[in-house]
DNA sequence: ATAAACCTTACTTTAAGGGGAAGGTAAAAT
DNA sequence: ATTTTACCTTCCCCTTAAAGTAAGGTTTAT
């Protein structure tokens, strides 16, 4: 199939299909005579498992590390799992930093009167010295 | 003072004052015959009060707009506390993200054995159609 | 025959700088 | 006085993961 019917069928974008050729993330066969793309069922299996894999956050070249897991029938759980875990303690560290960073802000907002006048411990905290 | 000391002094890199003189978001007086930049007192403050700004989570655009509002006498505090109440709207929505996220792969990590079995969870849940 | 729908490569842009080259300047050490 | 060292400048490329657009080739439908 062309790229439009593989890019429908993975709910990515062609644009984004045509990307991951690029950086061989998930190659076609190059048709010869007219220079579109062959996409092959498996083909789209691998585009969908990359889409799936990146709204769970994981970067290109992670994907790339589990698509070559995916693909070994040698693979052991083991890596796949260790992969994960380190995942799941970034997502913890981000969480953290962001969590920090609302209570920080909701502490100036409340002591903000939001009214017109000029004072504004919100401005006066960011340019303490 | 040169750069290096206004870098120092607002503990921000060389490369992000420099960076910041040339979209005009902190911009110095050029001095005319070195061609060095010439940063004041008040320059520093600036910075440093991006620098706060950015740390907490506001884009440059938004620490233009706040930077505008501290240097306006005749601000008030409504217009700041707006743009802060829609920073922690934000940040409220990514949080909700990242923690639905870490649900979704903790769950899946616990399912996984983690031996050198190849039977894997994980893998099976991206590959689903 | 022509228009539409689809495909191609290639270039530019995004956010917020970091890295490094090539070269000018200033201050300190010899 | 000269040289070394420490700063400073502009300029260009790199990063993520595509999206936008241009210019042009192909295929299908009317």
């Amino acid at each position: 199939m062309n790229i439009g019917k593989a890019s429908k069928l993975s709910d990515l974008t062609v644009k984004t299909v045509r990307y991951y050729a690029n950086i061989e993330l998930v190659k076609p066969k190059q048709s010869n005579f007219t220079g579109y793309r062959e996409y092959s069922e498996e083909d789209v299996l691998k585009l969908k498992f990359v889409g799936k894999a990146r709204k769970f956050n994981f970067s290109i070249e992670e994907c790339r590390e589990l698509l070559s897991l995916y693909e070994n029938e040698n693979r052991s759980s083991k890596e796949v799992k260790k992969i994960t875990l380190e995942k799941i303690c970034e997502i913890d560290k981000k969480l953290k930093e962001l969590k920090d960073l609302r209570n920080e802000l909701s502490y100036l907002a409340n002591n903000c009167h939001g009214d017109d006048k000029p004072n504004c411990p919100i401005l006066d905290a960011f340019s303490q010295k």
